[in-house]
DNA sequence: GCAAAAGTGTTCCTTTTACACCCATGC
DNA sequence: GCATGGGTGTAAAAGGAACACTTTTGC
């Protein structure tokens, strides 16, 4: 029995959204060797006394100097060799910022960390492409049956931002009445007296969603699912 | 930033099932310090060139002699304290075993390996009563949109078994026609020409799982939600 | 013949889907 | 006034829930 040296790390796939540019993923050029150069999800090796969940939190503010909204442990990938030089277990997690935080777009000459489109991804470096797709099969899951997509919005939303949101992560239209319909059923939205506009068009309230409603009723056995 | 010098285990919730028993999990007493004497669920740290899934399999044979039918990764543990010594991460895994391997019940002399009934749990080492909450409430999850129930019968059961299997598993009764009618329309099992007595009353067909007939299907759209 | 489990269909209700017209705004 | 997106209701279809009686066997 050899004695392990097998190293522990973390990585997040960190998610954003905006109805402009749909669903992104935050990256970072790797900067030595191996695949220098090449992009990757952030994340590092995990430090003796802290949580999992603080070594993503620090590898995401160190790296990236991003804050996430959500964050989500997704899986462990550990295949030897998945890392050619040592042994690295690492815990993948997956994390949700909203459009507040979703600016890197602007910061044309950021070198190190830049969002890409989900559909448009450049090859990653080790087994992060396999992370990734586990990453948005999650997401498309977990959105149905969890509401952490308010996660990617801004506090206050359109509702076609919400609609638009969905259609993006499922990759297919949904009727905008049923959709409209089924949600607000749901009764965890409150609908605003701003109004605000698209720049073309009617506008539209603006609505919020109400986290406490939806923890009572989901105490009184309601169930989210959309 | 100090050395990592965090290590990896692995640990198997596994659980069996039997409609005399219900619905049942594999604990072994542990012989060292630290929690000597208590049950733990299997487990035990991954060798430098193993796969986390080799190191499951491997420490199951070891610590209980039991091949699982089906395994899947559940959730990484990673808080610094979980293990009195020193900082262990464990990567924990559960397992379905079917009910031909589910004998040990007759070993009243198995000293440290035990299935013991999910309602009637003992208090458990370090962490592993999460552990098991998690477990459960994955299993829960996953045989409504997967077909993994199969894993705990035998190839051939009568459909009494499916449903009672079911109905435990939910911790609820479900209508014994509409289930049938239901899970039937999947059209994912075969009904056999034997039929099979529980001792009284009128004799049930068997029935067998179509695992190929399940993935064409899958291919095709189908969705396995019971 | 009685107790126990298996087999089987119909009705009602809820949920989901499909679908079209008017309204408010910017240009 | 026209193009664009927001707002709204109804009817048909499908799916889920509720429910009772007959059959086969062991004793």
């Amino acid at each position: 029995m050899s004695k392990p040296t097998i190293r522990l790390s973390v990585d997040a796939v960190v998610f954003g959204y905006d109805s402009k540019h749909g669903l992104s993923v935050l990256l970072i050029k790797r900067k030595y060797d191996p695949f220098q150069g090449q992009w990757a999800i952030p994340g590092g090796l995990v430090l003796e006394n802290e949580s999992l969940e603080n070594a993503v939190e620090r590898e995401l503010q160190e790296e990236t100097g991003i804050h996430v909204n959500y964050l989500e442990q997704l899986y462990t990938f550990g295949k030897p060799g998945r890392d050619p030089r040592n042994r690295v277990v690492t815990v993948a997690y997956y994390g949700l910022v909203n459009q507040g935080n979703f600016e890197l777009y602007a910061d044309t000459d950021a070198e190190e960390a830049q969002w890409f489109n989900v559909a448009e991804l450049p090859k990653l470096a080790f087994d992060h492409d396999a992370i990734l797709d586990v990453a948005i099969e999650r997401l498309k899951g977990k959105i149905s049956y969890e509401p952490i997509g308010f996660e990617l919005l801004g506090e206050k939303f359109p509702f076609s931002e919400l609609h638009k949101l969905y259609e993006t992560v499922y990759g297919m239209s949904i009727d905008r009445r049923n959709f409209k319909k089924k949600f607000l059923q749901l009764n965890i939205l409150e609908e605003l007296d701003e109004k605000v506009s698209q720049g073309k068009g009617r506008p539209g309230s603006l609505f919020r969603f109400n986290q406490k409603k939806y923890f009572d009723l989901k105490k009184q056995g309601m169930n989210f699912d959309i």
